[in-house]
This record gives structure tokens, C-alpha cells and sequence, in this order.
DNA sequence: CTTTACCCTAGAGTACACTCCAAGGTTTAT
DNA sequence: ATAAACCTTGGAGTGTACTCTAGGGTAAAG
């Protein structure tokens, strides 16, 4: 069990930062100790470090919060609606890596082809490289 | 030559959001016309893309400036200087996409194995299908 | 020639994601 | 037993990225 801090520290993140997520729901305590302090299991760790990827390629925390209550539960309904849910930010994901694979090819081009020969050096910008 | 609104509309932004960008340098008009009006070439649309496209997978404007300004000029000078940068930004590239490339793969995992047979398809979670 | 649809600037207002502060209670170390 | 280092809540303040409003000028259509 962590208290605030120590998981905090952990995680990288400030005190405030975790109470933030708690009060917009990304993340519980699992219980309060009888002096009313969060503790907080070791998957709590596990769970701000997603939230913490997700938010480092632009999900809000909005998107997060959806993405965390994802569940398969016992009932084979619930799992149609997760699935459909699932393919679409799948889609989203995809997406998100198509445009990263798209600045990564400008940039190296920018890094390799812009640089190679002395004549090859005037004028070459990112946009351009991205271009051909 | 685009007007303001003209170009807002093919980009699918906002003419206030052009004129934040063009306020905090991420984009200017080629000129004026006599009455004042913001004139743009075509490459302006490209730009806009490119700006929206790092913006989808979390840079910040700060960052995309940055990577606007990223020009190989004619001296070899300004070359290394300009390779030492994009080795930095690659790196943040990379570090994105294999963040989304995690989430890829705990996606796909409930979609696949958790909703499965009948039996497997109890209490999965996004956070477990990250674990195994 | 006037109405409708644009455009301009400056500045205020908003949503999101923190971050800090005040005023107080608890735990740990000396 | 007392100081330092933690924790609590509620609420105010900050930075980023827009978004809107006011008050005005310009351009195209009927």
C-alpha cells in the first residue's frame, strides 16, 4: 500500500496531479486509512503509466477515461459492445501512428538527404522534405 | 491566392484559429492585399496539415514551431546544428509511436483474446490485456 | 446602391489540465 | 513533547489553445 506520496514519486507526477485524476475519475484509492489518507495498490502504478503514455500522444483525459473503463465482463453482450468500441480506437490509434510514421519520413529525409552532398545542403526545410 | 475564410474552410480550422497561429508564428500570410486582406499561397494548406497532423499525436504549438523552423541553409554550419535537433525529435517520435504501439496491443488483446471462448471472456480488462 | 457576406483589430471569455495556497489534522524523528 | 514531514479539503491561480464579441471597413450580388 502507497500513500500518496510515495506513489507520486513513483509515478513521476505531483501529489495534486493524482488527486486531479481522482476527482475526474482515471484513478481510486483502493482505501483510506483510518486517519482518512489514500492507499493506493501497486496497480495503481501500473495505471498512471498508461495514463501517462496515452496522454504523451495527445489522448485527453477524457479519451483515457474511456479507454480505462474498456471491461469484458461475464454477459456476451457487453463483449459486442466493447468490441465495437475497441475497432474504433483501434482506428484512432492507427491514425495516430500513420501520422508519426509521416513526420518521422520528413525528418529523416531532412537528417540523411539534406545534409548528404555539399551541393545538396542549400534550402531544405521540413515541408519540403516531406513533399517528394 | 486564398483568403482567410477560404482557406479555414479547405483546412477545416476556424479563421480565428489561423490568426492564433499566424500570432504565435506557426504560420504567415505570403502578403496583404490593398485592403489589408491576408493573402495565402497553396503551401500554406500543407503547413496547416502538417501542424494539425503533429498536433493529433501531442505536440504542443511550442514543439510544432520548433519543427516548422527546422531548415537546412547553405552553410554547413547550420547543417549540423540542424541534424543535432531532428536526432532529438526522431527520438520523440520514436518514444510516441512505440507508446501506441502498447496501447495497439493491449487493444487488440481484449479484442481477441478476452471476448474468445465463453469462458474467457470474464472480467478483462484494458489493463490486464497490457500485462501478459 | 444597398444588402449580405466577407474581412480587420483588440481584447474578453472559455475549456482543459494542472498547480498552488490556506487552514488544519497525522506521523515520524529527535 | 515538540518539530519536521507528511496528509486532508476547498478554492483560487496559471498556461495553453482556442473562441467569441465589439466596432469597424471591404467586396460581391441583386
Amino acid at each position: 500500500m502507497y500513500k500518496i506520496g510515495q506513489l507520486a514519486q513513483l509515478a513521476g507526477i505531483s501529489n495534486d496531479t493524482l488527486r486531479y485524476y481522482e476527482k475526474h475519475q482515471l484513478i481510486q484509492p483502493s482505501l483510506r486509512s483510518p486517519s482518512n489518507y489514500r492507499l493506493y495498490g501497486s496497480d495503481a502504478l501500473q495505471r498512471i503509466q498508461f495514463i501517462l503514455r496515452a496522454k504523451q500522444v495527445g489522448f485527453s483525459l477524457a479519451d483515457i477515461k474511456e479507454l480505462l473503463a474498456l471491461e469484458v465482463e461475464k454477459d456476451q453482450h457487453s463483449c459486442e459492445e466493447v468490441k465495437t468500441l475497441v475497432a474504433h480506437k483501434l482506428d484512432t490509434v492507427q491514425q495516430k501512428i500513420d501520422e508519426l510514421l509521416s513526420i518521422q519520413a520528413a525528418l529523416n529525409k531532412l537528417h540523411d538527404a539534406c545534409c548528404g552532398g555539399p551541393e545538396s545542403a542549400s534550402n531544405c526545410s521540413l515541408l519540403q522534405a516531406l513533399e517528394n
